[in-house]
DNA sequence: ATCCTTAACTAAATCGATTTAGCAACTGGA
DNA sequence: TCCAGTTGCTAAATCGATTTAGTTAAGGAT
């Protein structure tokens, strides 16, 4: 029942590569291979086997390169040791920093993963869980997406926010994330905020537009709907977010201050405030949210809500794991609620006073 | 021998989820598992079973939901349409663009992969093709990674530069690279050109290295030793760049351009280049490598000589599988090239005259 | 009536492990 | 001396398919 045997093959044998059966080795030690696999796995039934014996074995085992073949095990002990990651798309940023921190725990314990993205295709989430099962693995992450039906595999969501039974649910608690950002731009004199609100694929896009909208009630900090906008197409590139800071920039409602969905858009937003003369962030401030790599590397450097995403992806290989070995209890964990954290780099400063009089200016 | 059969469930049935036995297929439709297998497999074997017949199978085979246990099957065929891909790092631009190119083409074939990351850790890189073996994975493809041993099963290599017998390298040509970038640069009239080289553990390092040195003599562009540094630490933040790219600054060295070895340290190099007052691209202009997604993000954008890297991860996934299905026929190709492409954005411009007084004094 | 085809299937081996039930030989205690 | 218990192993079933080599029955030719 442990996971594979990730050893290294000690390659001190003549034959390299190919690997024999074990009914072979078990016909080389004049033993049958009931006592060969009893010796190899370590089974407590093997406790009458005397060592020297075992010993015999263990040694044949490395002279001939022996290396079970997983198919076979898998058939007979119905585990695969692998598990599916569903993810909307391989990208550089969120999706790839979430599977780095999955990778890192599940290989550790023996497990390994099939990836499959599906585009925000919906024919395709609901297929590929489907195929997940039919490849044998034994759960299913899904990252940043909405799944309807109820898994039967033991599943985790990363930002998933369905309440589907079956389950567990990984979250940031964008309650927190709203009020790291607007309360850092109302400490900054902002008061006239502009928001970009993700697509409608996004899974967080509901949750984190409610949050910030009630703790901006909270900060009494005043939603203007002529400063929103919503991000629509399905592409994630920046200029999606550019778009959307056009067309709020093309109202000519004065604002100080930017929020938006997520880095990508962030990212975008700068450049079409570039081009309509603002500078970032002297005129305006913007944030951003996830800290992808690329945030960083930005000129200025974004200031952003960071979401823990490594973290998260090794959470949720450990809650998975621990799902799956487990198993039949049915008490799990609904939701793992994880904390942001503000990062404040080069794209927000003070609200400047220019701006503050070109205000007071427009609402009279 | 076909791939699995990844059509949707065509959930007609009352239980959705848990799939049933061949043999209680069988079972449920008087014939013997034989004759079930043959039909569902469509297999030439099956010609002298009446149409009638296949029908009811395939009905009963629908209703009853069946699925194939795939970890039986590939027991059985010794086939498991699973190949196994070798990365440095998930979230690294490169390889996330590569990944999604590979994933696409093996997918719509009927293949799952598995992914394994070795952070240029020497024994993971040794290891990682057992465990995949172990795995039954039919094929290997390796980005950006130097494999040493010699490999049994069919391994396509992206950028991997090794004359390994059983590997099929998928490489970028470099000489027409560092002629695209040069030649841009000396068109814009700049003759002193800083140099960054890549890390030792890059695969690409070398042969990239040779090509710029080759290609420099050849349009007569001088190589200046004391504007060139190398990249040693193997973190992958543009930080790296940003150290060179300093240490080259200190020299005291005038230079307008410089060539860095890819995206991620080309903003690095933009950054100190900033901090030492020199605007980008008035002053000094600035080319990267690779194009990875947040070249173009860059503020300004980046200019950079493009790798078809997703297109070069469709190749990879092509010629595997090609070399998986074609078992047996040992003349595989050993080498495919793939053209590299100028994009030209915002880093670049006309080397200043006002820099170029300041160099032929300093070179006086 | 006999032989040969062909149609329509099926029995059984196989892939390479795991695992349960149980056998034979020995030991120790009464 | 005899029975119970341990020691050291093995036979055989099993997982769920695929695949080869048949078998039986019917129909047609001679």
């Amino acid at each position: 029942m442990a996971p594979p045997n990730h050893s290294k093959p000690e390659n001190g044998s003549e034959n390299g590569s190919t690997s024999i059966s074990l009914k072979a080795l078990a016909e080389h030690l004049n033993l049958s291979s009931a006592t060969v696999s009893l010796v190899i796995n370590r089974s407590p039934a093997a406790k009458s086997i005397p060592h020297a014996t075992q010993e015999r074995v263990r040694a044949a085992a490395r002279e001939l390169n022996y290396r079970p073949n997983l198919m076979a095990r898998s058939l007979r002990q119905k585990r695969s040791f692998t598990v599916g990651v569903i993810v909307p798309e391989i990208s550089e940023g969120y999706a790839a920093l979430v599977m780095s921190g999955i990778e890192d725990h599940l290989l550790q314990e023996g497990y390994f993963y099939f990836v499959v993205s599906h585009r925000h295709r919906s024919d395709l989430i609901e297929e590929y869980p489907f195929l997940l099962q039919q490849r044998a693995v034994e759960g299913i992450i899904a990252v940043d997406t909405v799944c309807r039906q109820d898994c039967v595999l033991p599943t985790v969501s990363i930002s998933g926010h369905g309440n589907i039974s079956g389950v567990t649910n990984i979250v940031l608690d964008h309650d927190m994330a709203a009020r790291l950002a607007l309360e850092h731009l109302q400490k900054l004199g902002h008061t006239q905020i502009a928001l970009i609100k993700g697509q409608n694929f996004s899974s967080d896009t509901e949750v984190r537009w409610n949050a910030v909208n009630c703790v901006a009630r909270k900060l009494g900090i005043n939603i203007n709907p002529r400063l929103t906008g919503q991000m629509e197409s399905d592409s994630s590139s920046p200029a999606v977010g550019y778009g959307v800071t056009r067309e709020i920039l093309l109202r000519n409602e004065p604002f100080t201050a930017l929020f938006a969905f997520n880095d990508i858009s962030a990212i975008g937003a700068v450049q079409a405030l570039r081009e309509f003369g603002k500078r970032v962030p002297e005129d305006v401030s913007v944030i951003g949210f996830d800290d992808i790599q690329s945030a960083a590397f930005q000129n200025p450097s974004l200031t952003t809500v960071r979401q823990p995403l490594r973290q998260m992806g090794v959470i949720a290989a450990e809650t998975l794991l621990q799902r799956i070995t487990s198993a039949g209890k049915s008490d799990y964990a609904r939701e793992i609620i994880v904390k942001p954290e503000l990062i404040v780099r080069g794209t927000t400063a003070c609200a400047s006073r220019v701006e503050a009089v070109e205000l007071s200016e427009a609402q009279s």
